[in-house]
DNA sequence: ACATTACGGTACGTTCCGTTTCGTTTGTGT
DNA sequence: ACACAAACGAAACGGAACGTACCGTAATGT
């Protein structure tokens, strides 16, 4: 048969130690951080060798980066008929999925594992998955409101996220402490009912 | 005299020399960023050796930390008599600053300089003048605007101050981009016409 | 059987940190 | 004027960790 061989010659390459190196990378950022985090000690810890991870990713940030998306999903797009509601439950979300990608467990000393997504290296690689692709989720769910007339046509539906967002990351990442569903409430409900309009010059 | 003589034996160090080190790690910092920051470059440029910037500070990460500082201001406390116009003159305050500390130049691809703030190393000495002081600053603010009763007494400051701190942390670091005054009043107006409460379970 | 690729292990070259040593320069106190 | 102490530039050094190269071995398809 023409069988096309999609599949590669000779021996194929282990999921299992997939998992299991991107696994340890984890459990390693969390006990170390990015700085602390040793390409040797993840293999010693699988019980690899460091070929095994320089074959599947190029570098140690690319690694970094896999380790953190592999628990960090999107997540269904929140739709009550409440734009409030709907917020809370994307903010919430969204810190309830960082706080997965990342654990509490110990910690090195004053660095938040989350921070993590800071690394120069890291950052371009997560960015888009991370920050992106919840801002267009959350732009929809403002558009929905405004056609439902809960929110003015002209409102600032980046700020309002970026709002969210920024305070769901200086908890998280500079305070590691976290928000409550209520204080999320509380915040959501009082940008809706004075919403920020685009251009944002006009005040009264 | 019996001058107590409390300046040390010997050759004074030379604050000039200080200056110039902390001037160009400065400018490396925010062409290369701080992985990119190399002691060597440093001593390079300013025409000394490494042994003038190890005298001085103990390693890459407290030189780092000095220079942020060296730009970084407290600033006076606004007030107006108007919680909100004072929330947002310490908003744009905290923002100059930050941005006068790492200014805009050549930048490294998709790392903001700013965000040299969350180096895992630097961070915890950077992190109360940084942000501790401004808090309390904060913090005081919103306690006048209770007093004045533009506030209720139970307010939440502590989220009204994360709030716009993280809105300033995530435009600034992860967008890079400005938030303008006019912003920054929707916002601040929208939490004081409905303020979070202590406790914050409450919501209506 | 053979080609091909992954695997663990080891040795290696490189970079950069932070230390140490050296001889020299500069300010201070007598 | 003189001696002392500390800063200075230069350079060599040890160590850590990255990422690569090579080995012999194991697994898969033809």
């Amino acid at each position: 048969m023409t069988r096309p061989a999609n599949e590669p010659l000779g021996r194929p390459t282990d999921a299992e130690l997939t998992a299991r190196i991107l696994a340890a990378t984890g459990e390693l950022l969390i006990e170390r951080g990015y700085a602390g985090l040793k390409i040797e000690q993840i293999a010693k810890r699988v019980g690899c060798g460091k070929t095994a991870i320089y074959r599947r990713w190029p570098d140690k940030a690319a690694l970094t980066a896999a380790s953190v998306l592999e628990h960090t999903e999107v997540g269904e797009e929140p739709d009550t008929g409440d734009v409030v509601i709907d917020l809370v439950l994307h903010a919430t979300q969204n810190q309830t999925n960082q706080a997965r990608g990342t654990a509490a467990a110990a910690q090195v000393e004053g660095y938040s594992p989350w921070r993590v997504v800071f690394e120069p290296e890291v950052f371009p690689l997560i960015w888009s998955a991370l920050f992106e692709q919840r801002r267009d989720q959350g732009v929809h769910l403002i558009e929905r409101g405004i056609e439902r007339g809960q929110l003015p046509a002209d409102t600032d539906a980046e700020l309002i996220l970026d709002t969210i967002a920024g305070l769901t990351l200086y908890r998280q990442s500079v305070k590691g402490t976290v928000i409550t569903p209520d204080q999320y409430r509380v915040i959501a409900a009082s940008l809706v009912a004075d919403p920020p309009r685009a251009g944002s010059a006009a005040r009264g």
